[in-house]
RNA sequence: GCGGGGGUUGCCGAGCAUGGCCAAAGGCGCCGGACUUAAGAUCCGGUUUCGAAGGAAUACGUGGGUUCAAAUCCCAUCCCCCGCACCA
């Protein structure tokens, strides 16, 4: 069922164009989400995303409103074109990863293009979300990069907008750098290493005679700890001409810092061996250090050469350890045993959860055993490194460091090392990073690189004011958003290589995947005149633009008449700002802020985004999507397996906020069952039923008149699960329990129920939803129908009054229950109408003092004294707190019903109470008594 | 460590801002019943413990506190998840 007539009444809306949106009268709803990557198809994630914003589109829509919903295809970056070489060369992964997909064989010779990509992925994908029931004006829909002339024409205006502000600087950057390609290596280019990033190292200088022994560190801060220095003494070094110094370091140091603005001339050899025993001075603590030796010296990390903390680097307390109690090794190297015996760890930092020697005391616990010892002593380092530089502060013998956070020191002490040429810097990898051309990468520093100054205190004030004025859905997420703006920094915004608008004035860089994407909602307001032709890409410039975007005046010629330019500018004005971006979490601390940074830059004040709306991940069966667990789940997969609507259902109700939705994979299946069952029932029962009504008819309708206003709150803050929850499943159990209490319904009121439900599931299960209302005799779609409107309840007593059936007849079963007794008849007896009368005194009061002070002011409840008090106090302590029901009234309309679920006869306020029960009745709580 | 979010009944997941109607919605699972030749679907009831009259006790990470009353407020504490970047 579900899968023809999916396809169906997406011709149909395609046909009648209902959500290609232009400028009216209406208000105007503007809603979009980031464009999604096109090296692939969307999976049950990214759907979700883009789900919720059609959910609120086609809500809005439905509210009145003119809705506007783009759509686009983001093809920046290196991805695409990495992907496209590896298939060229015939790499078995990638092709793989095409098969998997489900794409045919013969087909993948094409994907050696990266245009092919663009092409396939984002017309597949159009396909896809069509097959979905996304209601997209895809007259808008446009790639980026210098693919799309429009597009580059605008990407280019908006840096030279940037520029002109000043927001645009020039500066160096270390990259992953293959030395065999001679070019970076971004994360999809690499074979191993993904998410490893340049990590900066200080290098140490120890002057020994006219040179210096450079070493490598990650923890500058840990010089006033320095015993000894370590070589390897197999290793060849270099001694090596660097900016006019000698250094002595490894010969593949040398080839790197090559690469990082460094002079380098190699000039000798040194052997490791030839060094231990001498002595160097330590940079810093400027005291002499032996230098003694180790086999954890990686001639391709850093120098190859290492000094030594015993008290907060394990490496070197099981160095030390080795050779302290190993006379024979150390007489080996030609040391001297006793001096070695000397050398003591030094306390100089204090590390929550450690003594003094962190190092010493890790080593203990885990039991390394030596320096050899590599798993055990990574895992030491990992613990040690990163509890010292989070909670650690410098001990008293840190000099001017005393009392210092390590967080802290650590950059003031390779400050003042660098500032007195002590010290300098270089970069490695963060881990082992190997192109795919199977070279092993290093760190290249980029000069003239460009960045964008988020960092930029001024600009970070704009972008804080716009946070501000925005709603950002859940509301939790805006102190996120503020704290991401304030830590935000300059941001490197060009690339050597990849796909993309070339920076203007400097041709060789590309702008990279993030900046070429943060104003591009706006483009969308105008990208349907460029995708018609009306105006030409090569005519258009800056001053176009401007014109549209910014308003100023332009008496150009752009080949077409002024009337089309003003219709552009006021289509802008019309749409812009948007209402709401609705995206992942993963992108508030990076797109999403910029975003907002690029608004408050390039558009006036009143152009700025309304509202975000933020969700978090797609678990299945509350695990993560991931290739490595095989459950990445394709949207036209499961589409094609359980139809749009089921799909669209399940991940809508899958979750909410911030936190991660999950589906239950059962649930697509239920949600089957009671999406055709709610078919069957509106289609058999609209327009039948019975004519007279009754208080359970005004019970019904209350109800669902409650539904509706809560549903419209949840819908309007994107609470979709909530909705559905209250909006269909609610209602049908509402549903159920209204049909179950009268039998036959009311026709007008049933009628008017089939038209409110079908319409609160329609931006969830469209196809569905049209079809229903197809078969009801409706002539419009119900997508662009109006949304049920919400009406005061006159008498809140009705909801009571039904609260009260269902109270009795769980008494009544409880009784049953506990005393296993079967009966033949209930007798139900109400309280009396003092008792009443006190009910309503106490439901003001709310307290028992007040009450009884009221109470008593009458001489007829006077009278009754002790029983009065006891019931006020009765009533206060089970929180009756309730409005006069007529309770015998309702027993009455309600005796079948009560008798047919409770199989008894039932009987109400006899005079026949053989064990006294009537004096046990309070309000809404009658007595009961059963035989 | 910083920033953010959490810990609820077999599981998932509401509730917590505005304390009481919360033994705590709903879904799933499980148990019993109806229907059926049977299974499935559907419908009804149950699903902390005790209870021969609608009640009571214990429960919302842990320990305190405020209050007539706390899952909800306050304090402390433990644990979990996410981010800490130049990667779409």
């Amino acid at each position: 069922m579900f899968r023809s007539i999916d396809k169906k009444w997406q011709e149909r809306w395609e046909k009648a164009k209902i959500f290609e949106a232009d400028p009216d009268e209406r208000e105007k709803f503007f809603v979009n989400l980031p464009y999604p990557y096109m090296n692939g198809y969307l999976h049950l994630g990214r759907a979700f995303t883009f789900l919720r914003g059609d959910i609120i589109a086609r809500y809005k829509r439905m509210k009145g409103f003119n809705t506007l919903y783009p759509f686009a295809f983001h093809c920046t970056g290196t991805p695409i074109v990495a992907a496209a070489e590896r298939i060229a060369e015939g790499e078995e992964i990638q092709i793989n990863n095409l098969r998997k997909m489900g794409i045919p064989e013969e087909e993948i010779e094409n994907f050696k293009d990266p245009v092919y990509w663009t092409k396939h992925f984002s017309e597949k994908m159009i396909e896809h979300l069509k097959a979905t029931g996304f209601g997209i004006d895809w007259r808008r829909s446009f790639i980026t990069t210098s693919l799309n002339p429009y597009y580059n024409k605008f990407i280019e205006w908006q840096f030279r907008k940037l520029k002109e502000k000043g927001l645009v600087a020039i500066g160096k950057h270390p990259v992953i750098w293959c030395p065999k390609c001679k070019n970076p290596v971004g994360d999809h280019a690499r074979l191993e290493g993904e998410g490893e990033t340049p990590q900066e190292f200080t290098l140490l200088k120890f002057e020994f005679g006219d040179s210096y022994i450079i070493a490598a560190t990650l923890r500058p801060e840990t010089i006033f700890g320095q015993t000894n220095l370590w070589v390897d003494p197999e290793i060849e070094y270099v001694k090596a001409r660097v900016n006019g110094e000698i250094w002595i370091i490894s010969k593949e140091c040398a080839e790197k810092l090559k690469n990082q603005e460094k002079d380098v001339e190699i000039t000798g050899k040194v052997k490791g061996r030839d060094l231990l025993g001498k002595y160097v001075k330590a940079p810093g603590i400027e005291r002499e250090i032996i230098i003694l030796p180790s086999t954890f010296c990686d001639p391709d990390k850093g120098t190859g050469i290492v000094t030594s903390v015993p008290s907060d680097a394990p490496d070197d307390w099981m160095g030390i350890y080795d050779l302290q109690r190993d006379k024979e090794l150390c007489e080996s190297f030609g040391l001297d045993w006793n001096e070695v015996k000397k050398i003591k760890p030094i306390p100089i930092i204090k590390t929550k959860g450690f003594g003094d020697l962190p190092a010493v005391e890790i080593c203990k616990k885990l039991g390394v055993r030596s320096q050899k010892d590599r798993e055990l002593l990574e895992k030491a380092k990992k613990e040690v490194y990163s509890m010292g530089f989070y909670t650690g502060v410098m001990n008293d013998n840190c000099g001017e460091y005393a009392g210092m956070p390590v967080m802290e020191a650590k950059e003031k002490i390779k400050k003042m090392l660098l500032d007195s040429k002590k010290a300098d810097i270089m970069y490695e990898p963060s881990g082992n990073v190997v192109c795919r051309c199977l070279t092993r990468c290093i760190v290249r520093i980029v000069k003239d690189q460009w960045f964008i100054r988020y960092g930029d205190p001024e600009w970070k004030k704009e972008a804080h004011k716009a946070v501000d004025r925005m709603k950002i859905i859940p509301e939790t997420v805006k102190k996120q958003f503020h704290y991401v703006v304030e830590w935000l920094n300059d941001w490197a915004c060009t690339r050597e290589f990849g796909l993309g608008t070339k920076l203007p004035w400097d041709k060789k860089w590309v702008i990279e995947s993030l900046s070429d994407s943060t104003i591009y909602m706006a483009f969308y307001t105008i990208s349907k005149y460029f995708n018609e032709g009306t105006i030409k890409a090569d005519i258009i410039d800056d001053e176009f633009f401007d014109y549209i975007f910014l308003g100023k005046k332009t008496e150009k010629d752009y080949g077409v008449p002024k009337e089309i330019l003003k219709k552009m500018r006021k289509e802008f004005e019309y749409w812009y700002p948007f209402d709401l971006r609705s995206s992942g979490k993963d992108l508030v601390q990076n797109h999403l802020t910029f975003c907002l940074f690029n608004h408050t830059a390039i558009f006036s004040e009143k152009y700025w985004p309304r509202s975000f709306a933020v969700n978090g991940w797609v678990t299945i069966d509350g695990k993560k999507m991931s290739t490595s667990r095989g459950n990445v789940t394709l949207l036209k997969d499961h589409v094609a397996e359980h139809g749009a609507d089921p799909v669209r259902m399940e991940l809508a109700f899958a979750g909410e906020g911030v936190d991660d939705a999950n589906i239950e994979t059962q649930f697509v299946e239920t949600v089957k069952e009671r999406l055709l069952s709610w078919y069957d029932f509106a289609v058999n029962n609209y327009g039948r039923g019975r004519e007279n009504k009754m208080r359970i008819d005004q019970w019904f309708e209350a109800v669902v008149n409650n539904v509706i206003k809560e549903v419209d709150e949840a819908m309007e803050n994107l609470m979709f699960r909530t909705a559905i929850q209250k909006g269909f499943f609610d209602l049908q159990r509402n549903l159920k329990w209204y049909l179950r209490r009268c039998g036959t319904p009311n026709k007008e009121v049933i009628s008017w129920f089939i038209e409110v439900q079908t319409k609160i599931l329609a931006p969830f299960a469209p196809h569905i939803s049209e079809e229903i209302w197809e078969k009801l005799g409706k002539k419009e779609f119900i997508s662009v129908s109006e949304w049920p409107e919400y009406r005061e309840i006159e008498d809140e007593g009705i909801l009571r009054g039904e609260e009260y059936i269902k109270g009795v007849i769980n008494d009544i079963r409880e009784i049953i229950k506990v005393t296993k007794i079967k009966g033949k008849i209930v007798y139900v007896y109400t309280a009396p109408d003092w008792a009443w009368r006190v009910c309503e005194i106490v439901e003001k009061k709310r307290n028992f003092n007040d009450s009884i002070k009221e109470v008593m002011k009458d001489e007829e409840m006077r009278k009754r004294g002790k029983t009065v008090s006891k019931l006020i106090n009765q009533l206060i302590k089970n929180r009756i707190f309730s409005e006069k029901i007529d309770e015998e009234d309702i027993l009455k309309e309600s005796k079948n019903f009560i008798e047919k679920e409770i199989g008894m006869k039932l009987e109400i306020n006899k005079d026949y109470d053989p064990k006294n029960k009537k004096s046990l009745a309070i309000p809404t709580k009658p007595a009961i008594y059963i035989e």
